[in-house]
RNA sequence: GGCGACGUAGCCAAGUGGACUAAGGCGGAGGUCUGCAAAACCUCUAUUCGGCGGUUCGAAUCCGCCCGUCGCCUCCA
């Protein structure tokens, strides 16, 4: 397949370095607030691309961080009055809740900063004896000027971003742009000891740091939000880089673009957040992640509660092209032995064609759906669709979707023998022809939520999601 | 101020020089089915791609200018 590097600015036949194995590390989050779905696009994105990889069948090895210590961290457990690690574990704890909600595949290990410091110290050592790094009142920062790339994944210099004015003036620092590798601590602070006095590690070092110890460079694949691209990424590939004398650091840089909630950017900032778990109280694992792969990966993706909507609507479509053959539909089927069934080998190759074309997600789609069409119609047409409803799931699939009903809540639980018995008594009245009687049932559960649908094989209902 | 992206139907969103008479989804209109609905299916819903010029046999797609929106440059997926 071809896949944007961002490093090159240009779309690359993707293939790993050893041929079989995938070596990909993105960028996980800082655990001190709810997962939202900024977070949920983001890992909806690489996980669809790794489910993709492995279909082609190369094998992934997915590595994913937590930085589990910084001054958020430290500020908001302070304000709650509890500890570091309790804060980061309850947030740790939310984020692999919501996104096995979303059917995300979990990474093989989820390093945490907090418990790689030995591999931290030897690394932020290396740099120092090398003369990348100094230490300077208690800090130890990385000297750019001797990385002499610095700013090739940003696609910036050292001048324009000085001269971007907003750069905090540091006495220590030799030179504006130098960031801190090992941060001296301050009475209250969580630390470790260190040769240079005790403190923590900046916010970069710990991705050098445990991407080469769980997957050696390079990397095949390193990935995150736009909004890693710099300082971050810039930032890690320059140690990494400086540490080890490898290059590249990673072949393939690959950037998600940023979910935006009405006019803005969703951020931690500015306290626009939709949490993951208020999404998905709402709507289906599958709704969301086709809403957010609707639109192109690297393209900003508006957020609405009328986009997750829409969407729960479609997957309705997919939904009745999987049920299962009716007894009439299988008689029929059977007699018909002299029609082809429905091929849907167009609708892979499509759909690979997009996937494989900077992973296209949205022309994917598109072929799904069509083909959910033609299920559809087919169906009705007597000719065997079984093999293109396996197809489909297959599709689907690679895409992290399920196409299950959305599971009943506790409460819609408890209400199931009430609806079931209203439901059998409208049907008793259909019988009777007594339909004003049975319509007013029909429109007052629809009313609560309850949709009601009556076939020749009798009727079922669901709740109505999708407000 | 520096770097970058984008502007396609009522809404979301693909397509980035010729098969575009521009995917797909939502919404809307009509129809088939139905006791009536719902769901599903069928038909229709952008002669046009922010505006103005230019390059070309040919542009939504390339270039220039203008208008508008957004992101990064500071914690962020």
């Amino acid at each position: 397949m071809r896949l944007y590097n961002t490093l090159t600015g240009e779309e690359k036949e993707f293939a790993p370095a050893d041929g079989k194995t995938v070596k990909m590390y993105v960028c996980g989050v800082t655990p001190y607030s709810s997962t939202h779905v900024g977070h949920a696009l983001s890992y909806v994105v690489f996980d669809t691309l790794r489910r993709y990889l492995e279909y082609q069948g190369y094998q992934v090895r997915h590595i994913q961080n937590f930085t589990d210590v910084d001054d958020k961290i430290i500020q908001r457990a302070q304000e709650a009055g509890i500890s570091e690690d309790e804060l980061t574990e309850r947030y740790i704890d939310d984020y692999f809740r919501t996104m096995d909600a979303l059917n995300i595949q979990r990474a093989e290990a989820y390093p945490r900063a907090t418990q790689e410091i030995g591999p931290i110290l030897d690394t932020i050592g290396n740099l120092v004896d090398k003369g990348y790094a100094y230490p300077a009142g208690g800090d130890v920062y990385f000297r750019v000027n001797r990385k002499e790339d610095y700013g090739k994944l940003s696609h910036r210099s050292l001048e324009g971003m000085i001269a971007g004015a907003r750069v905090q003036v540091d006495e220590d620092k030799e030179h504006p742009m130098d960031f801190v590798l090992w941060k001296g601590a301050k009475p209250g602070e969580p630390s470790w000891d260190s040769p240079w006095g005790p403190g923590r590690p900046g916010w970069h070092i710990e991705c050098t740091a445990m991407s080469l110890r769980y997957l050696d460079y390079p990397l095949d694949i390193h990935g995150g939000g736009q909004d890693l691209i710099f300082p971050h990424h810039e930032n890690e590939i320059a140690q990494s880089e400086a540490h080890t004398g490898i290059q590249p650091f990673a072949h393939h840089w690959v950037h998600n673009g940023l979910l935006q909630l009405g006019e803005d950017k969703m951020s931690k900032s500015l306290g626009n957040l939709v949490s993951v778990e208020e999404a998905l109280a709402t709507y289906s694992a599958d709704a969301l992640r086709t809403y957010f792969l609707s639109s192109h990966y690297r393209s900003p993706l508006q957020y609405s509660d009328e986009g997750s909507a829409a969407m729960e609507r479609s997957m309705d479509r997919f939904r009745h092209a999987l049920r299962p053959a009716t007894e009439d539909e299988a008689a029929i089927e059977a007699t018909n032995q002299g029609q082809e069934p429905l091929d849907s080998d167009p609708y892979l190759e499509r759909f690979m064609g997009a996937m494989d074309d900077d992973l296209n997600t949205p022309q994917a789609i598109a072929a799904l759906f069509d083909l959910a069409r033609d299920i559809n119609r087919e169906r009705g047409a007597g000719r065997s669709v079984k093999a293109a409803q396996s197809r489909l799931r297959e599709m689907g699939g690679i895409l992290g979707l399920t196409f299950e009903e959305p599971a009943a809540r506790n409460d819609e639980l408890a209400a199931k023998p009430f609806i079931d018995l209203l439901v059998s008594t409208r049907t008793e009245l259909r019988q009777a022809r007594q339909f004003e009687l049975a319509d007013r049932i029909r429109d007052q559960l629809a009313s609560q939520g309850v949709m009601l649908e009556d076939s020749a094989q009798g009727t079922t209902w669901r709740y109505q999601r999708s407000a």
